[in-house]
DNA sequence: AATTAAATTGTAATCATTACATTTTTAATT
DNA sequence: AATTAAAAATGTAATGATTACAATTTAATT
């Protein structure tokens, strides 16, 4: 459960004030993984934190990832999208209607590797593309009639 | 071997006409692979065709990764990187110099699955970030200081 | 050669992100 | 509790990669 003594504990131990503003950010990422743009985060959060400026959104989500509080994702080409879920998954995004799915299958972890052909790796992400169970669908109806 | 005259028929191949262009740009991706942005390619290759616009170079590698005769690589920040190379293969992206490499090993292919709960997927990517070999030595040396 | 279509080019617009200066809040000190 | 200093948040302006679009050039077709 991510209550907000968690998150807040959990910042602290990352050495991150626990502000309102980052409180809010944090949770919000836990609590609608959907992997969110910064605009959806600010969307979400102006109507409660009316004063919220979406450079703090930036900066926030910056020294979140920085200090390893949270993942980016590079999957879409216009933003960048946040994860509050940092254990191990892939992500999948529809070309249809743009969704954002985590993936999880045996063997992932065995990608988190540290070091390879004397690179020092520390982070990781598999990233697949393609067309999600309800886009498949309405293709084969388009395409049917 | 990538003469020009088999990446024409490859461009044809793939219902690309191959303009004086393309097929600069093709040849420039497979002669230099180490993920060139638009403007390393526009720089290259403005030389020999002064009349190059970037336009162009941008129109152009979207036809070709549309098509399928190279990949985007979406592990800068910055700028979308461009690869030539299309077996299947990781990338790893220095922190300190920056540097963009090919990554290879062994259960590599077994992650290029096409269907995975219910999901079609044509498209996967698994990018690597940390210190490269020299990065290691130079940093090593920096702390001994 | 004339006409049409395709490809290339140059300029302007878009828009996510960052830089930076200012204001507000928090913490520390007296 | 007031004062000072540091940290965080905010608003505005700048940046810069990418795209949109109209104009020009090149190639294909009749």
């Amino acid at each position: 459960m991510n209550t907000k003594v968690a998150i807040k504990d959990r910042l602290k131990m990352l050495g991150i004030k626990p502000s309102l503003q980052r409180m809010a950010i944090m949770e919000c990422l836990l609590e609608h993984p959907v992997h969110p743009t910064v605009d959806m985060i600010f969307n979400q959060l102006s109507p409660t934190i009316p004063t919220l400026s979406k450079t703090t959104v930036y900066n926030t989500l910056k020294l979140l990832s920085e200090e390893r509080a949270i993942h980016t994702v590079n999957i879409d080409e216009k933003n960048v999208r946040y994860d509050g879920d940092i254990l191990p998954h892939a992500h999948f995004k529809c070309k249809s209607c743009g969704k954002i799915m985590d993936v999880h299958f045996q063997g992932l972890e065995a990608l988190k590797i540290k070091q390879l052909h004397g690179l020092q790796i520390d982070e990781c992400q598999l990233l697949y593309k393609g067309y999600c169970q309800t886009c498949q669908h309405e293709i084969k109806q388009t395409t049917n009639n």
